[in-house]
DNA sequence: ATCCCGAGGG
DNA sequence: CCCTCTGGAT
């Protein structure tokens, strides 16, 4: 019926990503660990003014954790991201000699660095194939029955089972502009969505009969 | 399972 | 006022 690659497609066909997470690895590092359970918006402004202060690791490690935890407040648990990213400055200057580490072993000794963020850096920062599984991968991949998973690192190898490998790294960007957009995590917009005809989720087994109508009901309303 | 925590939208 | 936002560590 409908593939994988054409069920892609069609989200490509709703969706335009903004992409704007490349560049230096230093920088995609830390600016990821500042995008947990924030904004992106509010991720931008904040990366941006640390690092008109501290470019790079070497600046970063000895910088006053009172001024680091004042630039990174507006991105929220400022006070635990404030300490990471300076540690991680310090580990990165001090103990590897500059460089982030590339591989997904190396990248999540680093504190604040679990799965999902060692994967950013490894796509946004390294240009290697890997599939960085946050909260709305996570919940549009088991939506559309792609896996059947009940936390992000079994979605993750689950995946890469199914996905073809010309997909893991633009999969990421792709759903979560589209879990925005219209897959979102509480009303989903389903009447202006090109997958509704074959999403398990929406269509056949989550209809509940209502005087002969069938009628859509989702966990979240 | 809970905590970290500010900011913006409904 | 209540909710969620591209998580990770305990």
């Amino acid at each position: 019926m409908s593939s994988i690659d054409e069920q892609v497609q069609r989200i490509r066909s709703m969706v335009l990503p903004s992409g704007v997470l490349h560049g230096d690895p230093f920088q995609v590092l830390i600016k990821t660990i500042l995008s947990h359970r924030t904004r992106d918006e509010t991720t931008d402004t904040a990366a941006s003014r640390l690092f008109e202060r501290f470019p790079g690791p070497r600046e970063l490690k000895n910088a006053p954790l009172e001024e680091v935890e004042t630039l990174v407040r507006p991105t929220g648990f400022y006070s635990v991201k404030a300490a990471r990213i300076i540690e991680v400055a310090r580990i990165i200057d001090e103990d590897l000699g500059g460089v982030v580490p590339r591989t997904k072993e190396g990248l999540m000794r680093l504190p604040g660095v679990g799965p999902k963020t060692a994967n950013c850096v490894r796509v946004f920062a390294y240009g290697d194939d890997a599939i960085p599984v946050d909260t709305h991968v996570h919940r549009i991949a088991n939506r559309l029955g792609w896996v059947h998973t009940t936390s992000p690192e079994a979605t993750e190898s689950a995946l890469e089972a199914v996905l073809p490998r010309h997909l893991w790294v633009p999969i990421n960007e792709l759903l979560v502009t589209f879990g925005k957009q219209v897959c979102r995590p509480v009303r989903p917009r389903c009447e202006s969505c090109l997958l509704a005809d074959t999403c398990p989720h929406g269509s056949a087994h989550s209809h509940v009969r209502e005087g002969g109508i069938v009628k859509r009901h989702f966990e979240n309303q």
